[in-house]
DNA sequence: GAGCATTTGTCCGTATGTATT
DNA sequence: CAATACATACGGACAAATGCT
């Protein structure tokens, strides 16, 4: 491959950073200009080949910061929960409400949610940050029936799993979810403060009460590659095998 | 956001490529740069740009070529074939042995595949390719009981599946899979020809015989952005709901 | 194999624009 | 308003890979 001066520089970098706790700032192109003894095409290179390995985001004006990435793991017996999963993998969730509204369902939401077309069901509208960086962007349809009152609920507590379980009194799992990765719409990439066109995590699901099998909630997300990393995991599961995809034991053969 | 000749000539550039058919070649930086009155940088950051979007894949060299991106649909009741998938897409499939070897087999695909640590297993290591373009890279393990001769089969028919259908006389399913999507370690990158460090699919998956439910297959794929969009799925089918998630007919309110 | 033209990859210096602080 | 930091863009140069003669 060609030699680069500016991936020695990038390598150099990422492994400072691996030790360095999300947000924090990296050195501007101009300090790393004069730190290395290189050109601005060549600092900047390397800071932008950590922007494609994840590892950190560029805010014009602001400055390069390191990103946290996030497990996000899908499964049968997974709680849906987004509040939950950024907790248990160390980061501080945050949920915004963006609009909320009571509207009739449309045919594609309510054939999935199993209602007659038009039924009056909850339409919220998210962004979700990890530890203040935006890192979803989300609609949500909630069955009428499943919470009459959400906003009374949605205004002392962020997670919508949890609030279907304390003022709902159900208790909600996943019961389908698709999942895929895309360039954005335009208007989903400025949600999500992307300033490129890059791949984003699509992640659609519909979440039934665990005991009565009624359908309650149908949600479409998008996720910034460079804040989860989603698995998704169908089938028995994975016995004794390790549920990070990671590392790679296995060596190329010649 | 930041205003910029690059983008503008990069969604000309799309719209232009997207009626050609995969594997034709862009006009070079230097020919685009004459026909849109730029400089050198401009004219690259576009093809950048296109890069970036899945649209093109550039060869050092050689040239700009459009890229074939296909849906790769993992569900329960898919058959786990490469050669099947591509194909159904409308794509030219076609797989190269890079080794073959019967060995014992580790702890982690000894417990996914149900049988004594250290049973001898074909140890399949393959590239594959969609319209002569490199895709993915793979490891495979076939348990021994399946099918002794393997190679035999191999040497008239490109398709595992196929393969373990005529040969075997089993009928794989999948029966248990995990997606997730992650930049590759250096060896992996270089097999996908990839020059840069950017994300990939990586599948695993374990099949086994429809009728008896014995365990025949455990592989580990990487597969290239640009080629595959993965979409699993798991729970009851979706529907009437389209398989695409791609077209979004919500508006972001405000 | 050697040589050559083409094409992308890397890098320099410089300048200006735009967003943030 | 000023300073800082990233974004875009120009022109030029050389390196590396490819494909053809």
């Amino acid at each position: 491959m060609t030699e680069s001066r500016y991936r020695d520089i990038a390598d150099v970098l990422e492994r400072e950073i691996a030790d360095l706790p999300p947000g924090t700032r990296l050195d501007s192109e101009h300090a790393l200009m004069k730190r290395f003894g290189v050109g601005r095409s060549a600092a900047r290179s390397a800071v932008q080949e950590l922007e494609r390995r994840l590892r950190v985001r560029r805010i014009q004006g602001s400055g390069t910061f390191v990103s946290e990435r996030i497990d996000y793991v899908i499964s049968r017996d997974r709680r849906p929960s987004w509040h939950r999963t950024v907790r248990e993998a160390g980061g501080v969730p945050r949920t915004v409400v963006l609009d909320h509204r009571v509207a009739p369902l449309e045919p594609d939401c309510a054939s999935l949610l199993e209602v007659p077309v038009g039924t009056p069901a909850h339409r919220l509208v998210r962004s979700s940050y990890i530890d203040d960086m935006i890192a979803a962007f989300s609609f949500e349809w909630i069955t009428h029936d499943a919470i009459p009152d959400l906003s009374v609920g949605m205004r002392v507590e962020e997670s919508l799993d949890e609030v279907l379980r304390q003022m709902g009194h159900v208790h909600s799992v996943r019961s389908w979810c698709r999942t895929a990765s895309d360039i954005p719409p335009a208007d989903v990439q400025a949600r999500l403060e992307l300033t490129t066109a890059v791949p984003v995590w699509v992640v659609e699901s519909v979440n039934r009460d665990i005991d009565s099998g009624v359908a309650l909630t149908y949600s479409k997300s998008w996720m910034r590659g460079d804040s989860v990393r989603v698995v998704m995991e169908i089938g028995e599961p994975a016995a004794r095998f390790s549920v990070t995809p990671n590392e790679t034991k296995e060596v190329v053969p010649q």
